[in-house]
DNA sequence: GCAGAGCATCGAAGCGCTTCGAACGCGTGG
DNA sequence: CCACGCGTTCGAAGCGCTTCGATGCTCTGC
């Protein structure tokens, strides 16, 4: 291994001298900086990032925590995670993975031994476990998702409640009366986990401004749980004609069933999604849909952290609006259309 | 923060002491013992990552490098992902997340700063470009996946020739004899990743050996795209009866176009799947399916990885045994059935 | 009763880097 | 002509931990 000391003796100079050419937090001369990067280019040199984090107490590296539940749609985390790590080498960071596994245990871990400078938390419920921790101020911390009380915390998220609203709006503009949620599993609302909940909460009050019936189905994934779901749905409110769906594993199986059912989509049923735009334009009829900006969500939050990291400001909450695309899964409800 | 040498004096010992308490590497009295561990669980003790990767030069982190295709199925790069993070910490590892993004560059960087003592990778192409820098062994290494020429290197995978021969062993002894193959993205076959390839030549492979005939059609995700692709398929051979499936993506809408065209699942068409069990599952037909053991292969990977840094033998190539497991999709061929 | 073995513990020397104060040489203004 | 300032560079002191002798001990065995 090429240690900053040879670097020094290969260019001729000191060991602090390599250190500031690196740094750049002295000025240091046009020849010797290029002497100084030749030797560092020649020997191949890496700074031993150990010996960098103790001298500087810094370690570059963040921690990402993803927890492993199996109800969640998988990608959308995933896309999420990958921004993070793409966005925080732009700024000369590493992530480290922290699973759920270990739970808020490894808040503390983490933060205690240096290895991660900071953290950002997924997968947040209403009254997460880790928040206590974290409001401490031990270190910085960004959550993707909003807790019921953000009180003291950097948060960024959809703004779900807007969506759920612009979903109820839709719908009702179209004439729809009687709405069916399709929602996360039932694991999900258990657990309180905000997006879904807020989802729901601002549907249900805009539907109620409207004068909109609602009623939601928490589902499992797989086509199995959905007939069961869908075919309670239509017992018990035969007139229902507008679905909001919040649950991407089930997007395909509701139109293929609609489909079987004689139900055309958007002729006799409408429905409208929340979930990635790879999932409504793929899906057998182009969806209407609420796009969960997945990326944007994870770039965000890296760049929260970085602010925070420079300088510590207090709370922050960055609620990203929901933008809604029509495209071919909704249209006029039937009566209105008959009108 | 607390440090080593405030325990060792509020233990009342020196600083080695506590040193040896933690790693164990001399015997220390029981008193003693028990005395440190007091203070460290008293003032909250936490080692000093940096400081302890310097002085011995193990940071106790192992680089987990995901390539970012938008192609590749993604629940099964974060099962393995997420194995890999869980199986690590048991070991007392942490796991950092590389994306593709850096290419070898990453290799490098995080080999030549000590960030990780050992990496694994996955995503692997039959011609990696990854590899050479491994096989120089400057740090040891495992890949999920199997490449061309896996000398030197340690590499874990499911058998996928073997798994690929499964499947046309299956479809032959229920006598079908006109195979489709719907494969992964075009993308995928081009990179020559390894599993898509060798599934196809092991099928193949065995098809010439039954005397039965195969049309391979790579196929992108999404509904659009798999309606071409069947259309195409039942133009040049009507008489496909049975279709081998490797790609997670289009097995709802391929149940669902078969069941729209009016072909019945299993009684007129036969599907084998390669996809994770839960996929298999919760489809609309239980699917007849090879298992991706994509937690296994994880879990393995890291172990594999382990052994390699406590002695590092040579090469060696782990390949899980496909295990095909009969569900609903498979039936005899027509013609069979009518004898 | 004393040499030698063994156990428990300590002290000190790094690991490779950052950073602070000091030193050096040069040009400038009084 | 000297004092001063500035741009460059150096030396040394750690950062918190591991690890290797070395040092007292208490036990054994002859």
């Amino acid at each position: 291994m090429v240690t900053l000391a040879e670097v020094a003796r290969h260019a001729g100079v000191s060991a602090s001298t390599v250190s500031y050419v690196l740094s750049g937090k002295r000025s240091i001369s046009a020849v010797t900086r290029q002497r100084v990067r030749d030797s560092i280019e020649h020997l191949g040199y890496h700074p031993h990032a150990g010996a960098r984090a103790l001298a500087s107490s810094r370690s570059r590296v963040i921690a990402l925590m993803v927890p492993l539940r199996t109800d969640m749609y998988v990608p959308v985390m995933m896309e999420i995670a990958i921004a993070v790590a793409t966005t925080a080498r732009v700024h000369g960071y590493d992530v480290l993975l922290l699973t759920g596994e270990e739970g808020p245990a490894a808040v503390q871990r983490v933060t205690g031994s240096g290895l991660a400078e900071a953290m950002i938390l997924m997968d947040i419920q209403l009254d997460d476990e880790r928040l206590p921790l974290l409001r401490g101020g031990g270190q910085p911390a960004v959550l993707v998702g909003l807790p019921a009380d953000p009180s003291g915390l950097t948060c960024v998220d959809l703004d779900f409640t807007a969506t759920g609203a612009l979903c109820a709006d839709h719908l009702a503009e179209l004439g729809h009366r009687e709405l069916a949620v399709i929602g996360e599993a039932p694991g999900v609302y258990e657990r309180h986990t905000g997006f879904a909940e807020r989802t729901l909460a601002g549907l249900r009050d805009r539907a109620a401004r409207h004068g909109i019936s609602v009623l939601h189905r928490p589902c499992g994934g797989g086509y199995g749980s959905l007939v069961g779901t869908l075919g309670r749905i239509f017992d018990e409110r035969p007139g229902t004609t507008g679905f909001a769906v919040q649950n991407e594993a089930v997007v395909e199986p509701l139109l293929a069933l609609l489909r079987q059912d004689g139900r055309a989509v958007p002729e006799d049923v409408s429905v409208v999604a929340v979930c990635p735009e790879q999932v409504a334009t793929q899906a057998s009829v182009r969806l209407t849909s609420v796009a969960v900006p997945a990326q944007e969500l994870g770039r965000r939050a890296v760049e929260l952290l970085m602010a925070k990291l420079r300088s510590r400001p207090g709370e922050e909450v960055v609620l990203l609006p929901p933008e809604l695309t029509v495209r071919d899964s909704s249209g006029w409800a039937p009566d209105v259309n008959c009108r």
